[in-house]
DNA sequence: TTTTGAGTTGTTCGA
DNA sequence: GTCGAACAACTCAAA
């Protein structure tokens, strides 16, 4: 009875039941179907999943969980060893096949390949499918046959290649493996922080899970897109899709996004401009999969080599102080306090603490990333190696080493009224918006009238800005005469 | 092979 | 206050 063998689907990063190949064609050869999610620890080394993003995990299961009941099957939680798991899942339940949805950071790939080795040997069927990207890497290339390098042209090229398969659903009529052995429940994988709960409040403001990404997709598409190529630098606005973190643990698929975001301009051309700048975001998130594909040492080493030879500096204590939103440049600040409270901070404050992190403070980007990585709800590895290597220059199609952002300027120009400064600096709340983002330049009377006092209340600028600058701009000329000798 | 045009997000300076 | 130019070459991608 060879169609009554069961078919093990395991999760990993795409945790959702709709538009997900292998899961489909699972259901669809007519064998009971087991669905595992293994929380596995052990195989991505530095790379585990940071504290932000197991909160997110655990809500995310949840919903997964819930999900699977309406369609009258059961999620199996698993931790450990991938590898080891699932060869005792085989054993335990004479199963032949795992599909899963394919992966691409470094580490996972080895995984996949060493798992593919070991059950090929055995006679087991292995099948990867593509379920979280829109191109997959190695499918759009230079006429030379070679990964971009730029983004421009490679969203360009993209556009115009075959446009990504239409989303499909999962039939209502699959027939579910009946797991009866012992699993871990999610309170097991001890996935929320515990002593102190930092994460208190998260379900106010976020709510993962397919259903949540479906909504926060919609309203956007319904809202906030009329303005958002303006709308979405100014980080009191909410004027940007918030879908990060969905998108990151695959609970909306990005060919969901391409549909209903295509739809969405031929029902509103006045909303095309608008729609194409958002679909250039998600294109970012494709260039940064395909560089970290094509370069797979990104996440730790710079993608321009001479940058390996950068005098950082940035000790243990101006890092903490910028972790902690204490740097006294409020625009800064308030950006790294709302990542603390809420796992999340606008991407245009993403860019001036980033900038001033590795440039203000010559601190090796490395150190931003790791701190990202721990404190995002939307940690990925592409995106976060990536963009911070963008910002520090050492990245692909990088930001160049003379534009060093101003933390003074882009707060007036971003947050002008302060809305957002004010609301993650309370302390400087009642300072006019002429000194909000510069506090050291007002008047003693003007001070005492908002009841700050600079060095007590809030801290006076850790470093002058324009010395700052200057230092970095020498700092970045020292590898340039490297480059010319090689 | 060589040539040519272009490249996410900025700042500062001087007119 | 506003505007344009300089910043500083370099690498990429296509013709």
């Amino acid at each position: 009875m060879t169609d009554q063998i069961p078919i093990i689907y395991w999760y990993r990063q795409d945790l959702r039941t709709h538009d997900l190949p292998g899961l489909l064609q699972a259901a669809q050869s007519g064998r009971p179907v087991l669905p595992v999610f293994i929380l596995d620890d052990d195989t991505p080394g530095q790379w585990r999943l940071g504290g932000a993003s197991r909160w997110w995990l655990h809500q995310s299961l949840a919903a997964l969980m819930h999900e699977f009941e309406g369609l009258g099957g059961k999620l199996i939680l698993k931790c450990g060893n991938a590898q080891k798991v699932l060869q005792q899942l085989l054993d335990e339940t004479g199963a032949d096949s795992i599909y899963c949805s394919r992966s691409y950071t470094p580490w996972a790939v080895q995984q996949e390949e060493t798992l593919h080795a070991s059950l090929s040997k055995s006679g087991m069927r292995f099948k990867r499918f593509a379920g979280s990207l829109l191109f997959e890497p190695g499918s759009v290339l230079t006429q030379a046959g070679q990964p971009f390098k730029v983004f421009t042209p490679f969203w360009r090229a993209a556009r115009n290649a075959p446009t990504p398969p239409p989303p499909r659903s999962l039939d209502t009529s699959c027939c579910w493996y009946n797991y009866s052995d012992e699993a871990p429940t999610l309170e097991e994988l001890a996935l929320l922080p515990r002593q102190p709960d930092w994460a208190e409040r998260w379900g106010d403001i976020w709510t993962p899970g397919s259903a949540g990404a479906e909504r926060a997709l919609d309203d956007f598409l319904a809202q906030q897109v009329i303005n958002y190529s303006e709308g979405r630098d100014h980080p009191a606005m909410n004027a940007t899709s918030h879908l990060s973190p969905h998108l990151a643990f695959g609970e909306i698929s990005p060919r969901v996004i391409w549909q209903r975001a295509l739809h969405c301009s031929e029902a509103y051309p006045e909303r095309r401009q608008h729609v194409d700048k958002f679909l250039s975001e998600v294109g970012w998130r494709e260039f940064s999969y395909q560089l970290l594909v094509h370069f797979p040492h990104i996440p730790e080493r710079p993608f321009k080599p001479q940058f390996e030879a950068f005098p950082w500096l940035g000790s243990q204590q101006s890092l903490q102080r910028w972790q902690r939103g204490e740097t006294g440049y409020p625009i800064v600040d308030a950006g790294m306090r709302e990542l603390w409270a809420t796992g999340y901070m606008h991407n245009r404050v993403r860019m001036v603490v980033a900038s001033f992190l590795s440039k203000h403070l010559l601190t090796h980007w490395r150190e931003g990333e790791n701190w990202f990585w721990d404190t995002l709800v939307d940690a990925d590895l592409a995106n976060n190696a990536c963009s911070w290597q963008w910002v520090a220059g050492s990245g692909a199609d990088a930001s160049p080493y003379f534009r060093i952002f101003n933390p003074v300027a882009q707060g007036e120009k971003f947050d002008r009224e302060g809305v957002y400064t004010r609301r993650w600096v309370p302390e400087l709340s009642q300072l006019p918006d002429k000194y909000l983002h510069k506090p050291w330049e007002a008047p003693a009377e003007v001070m005492d009238a908002a009841g700050i006092c600079l060095g007590e209340t809030y801290p006076a600028p850790m470093v002058d800005h324009k010395a700052a600058r200057e230092a970095a701009l020498a700092a970045y000329a020292s590898i340039k005469t490297n480059v010319g000798r090689v």
